[in-house]
DNA sequence: GATAAATCAGACTAAATTATCCGATATATG
DNA sequence: CATATATCGGATAATTTAGTCTGATTTATC
């Protein structure tokens, strides 16, 4: 298998993305997530939960209860969710998996992964997640 | 965690790399290539018989036996290593995890995270193994 | 032929990831 | 206050990935 986010992290970025499409509505039950995007409710809840602690998410406990995102989504990137789910060990470390891979002994492949990585970091720092909420509307919609 | 390549990826595709270094002798026990590159012996061992079946790889069994790259090194590319064991369904699946991810029912990352994707595949695919032996030895002599 | 050094094959174990379950607690609403 | 509907928190289960062990077989060398 190949990944580039834990199946969690995907989750997480579904649901805040999900979340920031919804901006007009306050809190959104769990259940509706997990039904719309078709991650295991409990499974969901948690990763929510996960970010509640990081600050990304608030959430609002008993009936009519659920999560939001905890600020302003021009103020949120998917490199929040990514640091507070994964980690940002990928943008450090070596593609080919040799230690201490640096400028000073770089692996075969490490000037251009290092190359695609910015760009790849970029693609999660350059837009807040308010910027993909018409695409976001979309896809959910086909879904 | 966020992953590019399972670790039997990693650890096949430094293997190979190892291989491809030493190209002017015969096969290299399992042993060796434990040693060099700190991977249990076990299991590059299990790896590389892998990529026997893949026909990447030749085996000689018995006293003074190893493995050996099973063709000429100009004709080995990255892919080849990661098409056999990860797999290419990073080249074809959603970055966010989201299903039917296509042109016609793009993720809000699609376009983007599909640019970044090709460019990965050339730097699996652009150049052969053989071409990265110099890269491969310096790095090898610094751990 | 005996011995040593290697792969091969398959079962097994360990660890990490993914997912589920349940009881407690909070809260909106009648 | 009772009830229904949520999250919260912790334990547990299932699955996948990573790694280990052992015994058999092969082969070079003395």
């Amino acid at each position: 298998m190949t990944v580039i986010f834990s199946k969690k992290c995907e989750y997480g970025l579904q649901a805040v993305l999900y979340l920031a499409a919804q901006s007009e509505r306050e809190v959104i039950p769990a259940e509706e997530i997990s039904n719309k995007l078709s991650i295991p409710k409990e499974f969901v809840s948690k990763i929510l939960q996960s970010l509640t602690e990081s600050g990304i998410v608030i959430s609002r406990k008993g009936k009519s209860g659920g999560f939001a995102l905890a600020k302003d989504p021009k103020r949120i990137q998917l490199i929040d969710i990514v640091a507070a789910i994964d980690g940002l060990s990928m943008f450090s470390s070596c593609v080919l998996g040799f230690p201490h891979c640096n400028p000073e002994n770089p692996c075969p492949l490490h000037d251009k992964w290092g190359e695609l990585r910015s760009k790849a970091y970029a693609m999660l720092t350059d837009e807040n997640i308010d910027h993909f909420r018409n695409k976001t509307l979309r896809k959910i919609s086909s879904l």
